[in-house]
DNA sequence: TTTCGTGCAAACCATTTGCAGCAGC
DNA sequence: GCTGCTGCAAATGGTTTGCACGAAA
């Protein structure tokens, strides 16, 4: 399926719920579909991006579109415990996880349907319908130790 | 161990750093020593529950003893993309796992081992030293379906 | 032409910080 | 007594919101 025509999907299901399709919101979805596998941004991120490319897309717009395509399931919103969130392209809807450095907060992305099987038995088991599954796991890169300055997340 | 003798280490160990055992300290900790396993405080909560025990401690210090104690591995952090953090006793420092009702923001936790050795061999696989992993199911309590307020998370 | 969406600025909320006085060690 | 800790209030940073105007449908 083409770019173009993913969008489209796209527009046709906020128009059937009344919603409207803005040159704002065609291209923030656009940055998403053209963005490289794995990759995600921040709202500052995607503001400063949209700036690059000369669109002048206020900062709130970009709040309230992130948020939008947050809620209808076209992005997916990662929280890496960093005090802000990120956002990607939720293309397939699989589940996929990621490794984040606490000292140089890069993250890596992995797959792994064992995890994610696990979370489809556990929700199975309390009768829960899932949204999402999210598997981080943080750690320091080999050669960055700082003993004093990680903290423990769950 | 009893909750004094483990309290005791703590505080030699903070000493040990030229760290001080204050008594805002000390009751911070006693009461994630006390709290029910599986409960888990906001700095918020945590400053109310103080100061209904007549413990006059500023909500900076809250915080700043907090963010101490998961320092030194003594708390975990718990990020439920909520907003805020909340925090745990981090007794056997052994990853347990939550599944969050992203409707009434309940939280439930399982241990897993299996998830916790894909994250170990992954870690292992990428030369990386693991620091902590998280694993969530964000979903839906049975009965409470919303479709429009759901937002997809990873 | 009726909503809905946008930009702007102000508001919000969780968290952090500068500073002066206080208190462990 | 030195130095770290506390409380206070102000600052910060990410995100949200009220409002008046502009633009999809």
């Amino acid at each position: 399926m083409s770019v173009d025509s993913r969008a489209e999907n796209v527009f046709k299901n906020l128009r059937s719920k009344g919603l409207r399709v803005t040159p704002q919101r065609e291209k923030i979805l656009q940055i998403f579909m053209e963005l490289k596998e794995g990759t995600h941004l921040s709202a500052e991120d995607l503001f400063k991006l949209l700036a690059k490319n000369n669109e002048n897309i206020s900062l709130a717009t970009t709040y309230r579109t992130l948020k939008l395509l947050s809620q209808f399931g076209y992005l997916r919103e990662l929280d890496f415990a960093e005090g802000h969130k990120h956002y990607e392209l939720n293309k397939d809807k699989k589940p996929h996880h990621h490794v984040i450095c606490l000292n140089c907060n890069k993250t890596m992305e992995f797959e792994d349907d064992l995890v994610n099987q696990v979370g489809y038995r556990i929700a199975e088991e309390l009768g829960v319908e899932i949204v999402d599954i999210q598997f981080k796991i943080y750690a320091i890169c080999p050669g960055q130790h700082d003993d004093e300055s990680r903290t423990h997340r769950a």
